[in-house]
DNA sequence: GTGTATTTTAAACAATTGTTTCAAATAATA
DNA sequence: TATTATTTGAAACAATTGTTTAAAATACAC
């Protein structure tokens, strides 16, 4: 009936039309967002025919939601193993996991990854509130601030768990913000290179959660 | 030649069709992005005739442009006799400047206000990096960032300009951040309501500041 | 090989987009 | 009032949009 997509069971080998349509879609919505790209500069780029992506996805919005999804999921994942992974270590202190955290998703924005431009899209989602908002958050704020929250606790034990969570989302401010204002940043504060910009964040970041803890 | 809208000099009696297009501008534009709506959309809400839009303005991107100029002046404006205003009071300390700074923008967005969703426009602007990032940021962040950072330094003497400028930006970020994520910020953070929000804000800011200074 | 299912193709679809045209209406000036 | 200039109006414009159609091509099973 309305199954467009058909089954397109086994692995199709990994170039598959398909794949690349997913392809596409990635680099150009997240340079244009949704409505800056077309069908036809999709399947241009995917080097495909107009009618591929009604017969693979059932429409545009359907291909965009599926690239979506996995982008999140992906993210999710790996900012999670990232605190898992600082707090492996012999031992972890407050500044040493907060460098871990902000980091790496700071350095692919600097270096304009495709990694970066994904967050800067989940961003852009959220405002436009488009469908997704929901789904994004949920498993973004549930999830990963649940084992942020816990993390944190571990570190500094005099937090409860109100205060946790203000101090996170906090962490969370001081790490999105420079992240989707990057050259807004270097452009106000000259003479700052990229390893005083995460050095003065993680200080920033440690100092407001030390106070709380001490009050 | 090209000289699409007439001179209109003169008042045109404050509800004139030029006004009324950008009274429309400005609200549908906020909630739906400039791709979001057609210059049918504008010119119903507006009671007027599609040609309105080109005759006026010279096309929709004009349009844009000239309502988005305004409404960042507005704000710009806004912002820096906030500065002064907190700054002109008998003993003015940290906290409450920062208090002052934070406050007024954070309810506007907390109770939905126009304002708030001006906000989000711009940022959704600047991370679609359509025309005007350059313009908005340029007036933004070179006007202000000189206001503030001019009235940090006389609060906490010890910090020099580099670092001014570091916490300057720190505090945007805890500001804008929330100010976006409003309802996801009450989402993850349960039987926390606004007033305790904006002295999380403030404190954590002033923590953080304090720490600069004393190193 | 034959027959069936899947994929690809070019063409056309209907709807919406921003913009233009030009005549009618209104305001302003003399 | 007569003569301009300005503003409004309905209609049409060309271009692009996402989607569908139906035939051709390819793959797959037997």
């Amino acid at each position: 009936m309305d199954q467009h997509a058909p089954v397109t069971q086994g692995d199709a080998g990994k170039d598959s039309v398909r794949d690349r349509l997913l392809d596409a879609a990635e680099v150009l919505f997240c340079e244009r967002g949704f409505d800056g790209v077309s069908v036809r500069d999709l399947t241009g780029q995917a080097n495909c025919n107009v009618a591929a992506v009604n017969y693979y996805f059932g429409g545009k919005d359907k291909l965009y939601q599926e690239m979506f999804k996995r982008q999140v999921q992906d993210i999710c994942c790996r900012q999670i193993a990232r605190i898992n992974e600082a707090m492996g270590v012999p031992n972890p202190t407050l500044e040493s996991v907060l460098r871990e955290i902000i980091f790496m998703p700071l350095l692919a924005a600097y270096e304009k990854q495709q990694r970066g431009r994904i967050m800067r899209l989940m961003v852009r989602e959220v405002l436009n509130k488009t469908v997704h908002g929901e789904t994004i958050l949920e498993a973004f704020h549930t999830q990963m601030m649940t084992h942020a929250v816990q993390a944190l606790r571990t570190l500094v034990p005099q937090l409860d768990d109100k205060q946790a969570r203000l101090a996170v989302f906090s962490v969370d401010s001081l790490k999105i913000h420079p992240f989707l204002f990057m050259d807004e940043f270097f452009a106000v504060n000259p003479g700052i290179n990229f390893d005083e910009m995460v050095n003065h964040i993680v200080f920033f970041a440690a100092a407001g959660i030390r106070a709380m803890a001490a009050r």
